[in-house]
DNA sequence: CCTTAACTTCACAAATTTCTGAAAGAAGCG
DNA sequence: CGCTTCTTTCAGAAATTTGTGAAGTTAAGG
């Protein structure tokens, strides 16, 4: 806290190490495993957005075993991609680019199937019991909740698209890299 | 789905079981402890969303410390509330009328955790960097977040309100009960 | 006050999860 | 084609989590 740590030309390893370990260990108190929490984390903190394997496993301390199974974790819910190093027998994992919109787009599905069943729930507890009541109520709630969060993404990319474009009067440049 | 199963008076108390199981298990899925998921979802389908320590004991088939674990964490969560039976030394478990307000609230509470960890990070990494970039706005991305859903609960609550006065013209009641 | 009903805490056994080393499996390169 | 480099799979050891019975605590009611 006292010294600007960061010298000349390298960045402070160890305060990066930490921020890696503490955002990491806030995703797994949210639920997400412990392993692709990190390997996430380390991602987000990498200058290009991705790292190899290798990498992964000397910055994290870990097996290679490790790193496929957490990799193999968050390219199933979308929250990196896979490449191949060209020149190298070696992969990369890219963090996407619509990292967030992925993420929340697979949220959702889990929205719809909770309202799915929260309504067939209403139908076995009998229409007109207070517990039916409820129950349709907190389905409606989330059919409520998903249609907002598409908007959000929506308004979200717009956002960022009207940043995107006031940064583009002094740095033109290709919008996807 | 062939037959329509409550018999005239009782409800189909193993379809009703089946449901409580099923979403208990999405629950589960999502994060949630296994015991809390399964009282949770046995409270939301009873019809006065109250059940005491032995109902929920018998209805799940556990012992009154899982019971006890469960409703621990539930409370500090603030999904349901305790209250004493009158005339009795039990104690009620109920479901918070504000259900979904209060613990959208509290999640709420952790993004905003989320983000002062990412602008720190972002202060580690040395402002100018690509990575310091990159986190600043997933930073930016759920303060975003954070106030849109604010005015999501609010407006859930106003079409709530809509569709509570709409009933009101039928059944003239205090709301509370 | 003492009894007793109800809930909580605690220590432990069981089940599950997590991570690793080792072996097997792909795929570029010579 | 075989060698080499990288990744994945697999079986098992270690750690963690989970749920229980039993003891402990609290407070209502006689």
């Amino acid at each position: 806290m006292t010294e600007g740590a960061q010298a000349a030309g390298g960045r402070d390893a160890a305060a990066v190490d930490r921020f890696v370990e503490r955002f990491a260990a806030e995703l797994t108190e949210a639920g997400m495993q412990r392993m692709a929490s990190r390997v996430f984390a380390a991602l987000l903190a990498s200058d290009t957005g991705s790292l190899n394997a290798a990498e992964l496993a000397e910055r994290l301390q870990i097996s290679p075993a490790a790193v496929s199974g957490a990799i193999r974790y968050l390219s199933q819910v979308s929250m990196v991609g896979r490449e191949r190093e060209p020149g190298s027998r070696r992969e990369r994992y890219r963090l996407h680019s619509e990292l967030w919109y992925e993420t929340f787009t697979r949220r959702d599905q889990v929205l719809i199937r909770w309202q799915q069943t929260l309504r067939e729930g209403a139908d076995s507890l009998g229409p007109g019991t207070p517990a039916a009541q409820r129950i349709s109520e907190t389905a409606e709630f989330f059919a409520f909740l998903h249609a907002e969060m598409t908007q959000i993404m929506d308004r979200w990319r717009a956002h960022k698209a009207d940043r995107a474009a006031e940064q583009a009067t002094e740095t033109v440049g290709d919008p996807e890299r």
